[in-house]
DNA sequence: CGAGGTCTTGAAGACGATCAACAAACGTGG
DNA sequence: CCACGTTTGTTGATCGTCTTCAAGACCTCG
């Protein structure tokens, strides 16, 4: 079923590389800095916001529905996902996340979970806790709009889903969705000549989506047969970016990647 | 066809009763206090930052993709929808707003809008210039995190209705967004026993729901059928909450409604 | 009173869901 | 390194929800 999920025992620990958490930091910054210029002030204040790290296996959730956090999650490797369940197990995935995502930066005010969230492939986190984060706040009203920013932009992509799934046959939609992610993870530096890792199952598409895994299984094969993608081995390659584009109306403005003064 | 809108000269120009200015603003002081206590001070500083007022006429745009505003809008009376349209002119709507909701606060961030705001009746509005909400953001870092909070909350509406499109038949999908509006217009002042108005045509609904016209109707008819609604001259009553909740798996949690610090 | 917008109904068809079964890939332990 | 079990991917057949097309009734407002 689509939310069973194995809990098992981290027999093999994950190591927190130091290189692991740079980088994931790196990403943090190269996100708000594709957007706005961050002073060095902003950025060390930023730095100090975070205390440890931690590594979830895939399949954990880092939040579940109802939580009360105490501090946000920022992802630094791997993919996680915000989701809801409904009464009869069925799930419906509202958010994918990639290194440099705030996972639940809002819970620093909405305090209440209305969503879990589950890593869906092995994850390295670093935790700002909110004390620090409410800090950054009084302190640094710039860097504070541009955190609320990030929120914001997480807003944009909503609205994209909603269009996508309310008005796009599935074909256009899932092409929409891989245009997506492909522009988030070039902003990162995590895309090499239009070829990515993409370590997600059809299941969790399906999730996205809100498509059965059969149909989606389908539409990934009508958009291979039409030569725009090759997906395999985890690893999914863009082969016709214009007609791909065309196909999903994409358009990435609103991911507003434009530098300027916030 | 959905997206054709009348812009008729405005032959009998609506006044700007300052009653309604009042209500208004008084609708978005009830929203925020609905989340947090809210100072003197910081009721002042939000009074001081509007300027003038301004009237729509139902079909009439108050924000259209591309803008770049330089003020903010704050519905004060009248229903307005964000919406996106596509190539062959079908158009989503991916958010209802009602008194006391920013429209865009979000463009004092994003700039460039990545989507249109169309009034679903006659509106009027008080503008906030970006000037004057920076100015906020610098002096009142609380009543910044709240202004922060109520975009958080139109965060949390996209996932629910994203997880009500994707996953939810129409019916219950219908009865979700019925729950949430009344739920929202409770807060605002605008629910009487049940009972409140709206204005939304059938075509409204179905470009919300990512439905067409004809099904919306049969959806309609069939919560009528069931006893769990009525509707009639704009005016719409919640015959059965229980039924009407359950069958809609709704759960206010998510409009995050508790009043404590943030 | 007329005209456009809105609501309603019926019939036919398309898209995606469900059910069922099997193949392939992956990870784990022996 | 292989064997095994679980997860993931794939295919076919049938069913149901929602769409499209078409037409007519109602209603609201200038």
């Amino acid at each position: 079923m689509a939310w069973a999920v194995r809990i098992q025992p981290m027999t093999t620990p994950l190591r927190t590389h130091s290189s692991a958490s740079e980088a994931g930091l790196a990403s943090l910054m190269a996100k708000l800095e594709a957007r706005d210029v961050l002073s060095d002030d902003e950025k060390a204040g930023l730095a100090e916001a975070g205390s440890i790290n931690k590594t979830y296996r895939a399949g954990e959730h880092l939040v579940r529905e109802g939580d009360r956090q105490k501090e946000s999650i920022l992802l630094l490797t791997g993919m996680s996902a915000r989701y809801n369940d409904l009464e009869d197990g069925r799930r419906q995935i509202t958010a994918l996340q990639i290194a440099g995502d705030f996972v639940d930066l809002h819970s620093l005010l909405l305090h209440k979970m209305d969503h879990g969230i589950v890593a869906l492939t092995d994850c390295t986190v670093r935790l700002f806790p909110h004390e620090a984060l409410r800090a950054i706040t009084e302190r640094f009203p710039h860097l504070t709009r541009l955190l609320w920013l990030s929120t914001l932009i997480d807003s944009a992509i909503h609205r994209r889903w909603l269009v996508a799934m309310g008005r796009l046959p599935s074909t256009a939609h899932l092409a929409h969705l891989l245009c997506e992610v492909a522009t988030r993870l070039r902003v990162v530096g995590l895309v090499e000549a239009d070829s990515f890792d993409f370590p997600l199952t059809q299941t969790n598409l399906a999730d996205m989506m809100g498509l059965s895994i059969v149909h989606v299984n389908r539409v990934v094969q009508e958009l291979r047969s039409m030569g725009l993608i090759a997906w395999a081995q985890r690893r999914l390659t863009i082969l016709d970016w214009p007609r791909l584009r065309a196909l999903a109306e994409f358009n990435p403005d609103y991911l507003h990647l434009e530098r300027e003064p916030r």
